[in-house]
DNA sequence: CCACCCAGATGTAACCTACAAGTATGCAGG
DNA sequence: CCTGCATACTTGTAGGTTACATCTGGGTGG
């Protein structure tokens, strides 16, 4: 690998790398209410139709009883319920509750609102292309991971 | 907002959360022996020379206890030395040690190269764009923050 | 029926973090 | 000089997050 390629990894490295630093932070100033692994495990099991325990330890590279513990606090909160599956027992099937959706849209209305102001000066292509570049680099991570 | 920006500033956030909620166990992964906080904490004090505690806990949006604590360790391991400042005695200028350089070093090589595995495939002109939209996006939230 | 696999829960212990309160240093007025 | 206030950092405390090991209970193939 080259230079100028040499160069752009290692800055690709560093932003994200700080990036994530300071995502947990950020995302408890921009929801205080949901945590950040409860605002992505949240909102995984909303896109996701059938949803289990094991998809979001997986997605996020988390233990399965990490998950059980914030699935178990989510629904002692009245944000997820719990489905067990007819076709396999062991196998329980996760969705929002209506409060757990209207917390889940309170808090991504507010995460927007903050993207948004750090995006507002970008012109649509470059915003298209950075979104681009986003999805095709956690895709190549999922693919890796 | 008209509706393409609206559907790219959505993935963006997306794809951005969905990238730190796996960091920390990527990092873990990539890097056993330092976790993500010690990392960035590490390698922010070796980029930027007089380095205080302060000024990590604004870089990651951490609490100052926090970041004292992480010092505390990271002394304790061996990998950071404190140095009073004769100018303000109040203030200790934070600098790795050799060792703290070389796990650092060990660190960056092993996740520059899981880095590096994602973006394989990708040519010189979108690495560039990408590490320039990174960086225009941090630069922001860091403004904004 | 038995041996094994899989989904999830629990025990335990470590780590990360924030808020509140404390210590020590610098600085500005009186 | 002394007082009051700001700054840099530490410590007490308590809660949240996480992983590893282990357990339970349901499936599956022999």
């Amino acid at each position: 690998m080259q230079a100028g390629k040499d160069a752009s990894v290692e800055t690709i490295h560093r932003e994200m790398t700080a990036f994530a630093r300071r995502a947990r932070a950020a995302a408890a100033r921009m929801h205080p209410r949901l945590s950040l692994v409860a605002y992505t495990l949240l909102a995984h099991m909303s896109e996701r139709r059938d949803c289990r325990a094991t998809d979001l330890a997986q997605a996020f590279l988390l233990d399965k009883s990490t998950v059980s513990r914030q699935i178990a606090t989510l629904e002692r909160l009245g944000l997820v319920e719990r489905r067990p599956d007819p076709a396999d027992h062991r196998v329980q099937v996760l969705l929002p509750t209506t409060a757990g959706a209207a917390v889940l849209a309170e808090a991504t209305r507010a995460a927007r609102r903050t993207v948004c102001g750090r995006l507002a000066d970008w012109d649509d292509t470059d915003l298209a292309r950075f979104a681009a570049y986003l999805t095709r680099y956690n895709d190549a991570a999922r693919q890796q991971g």
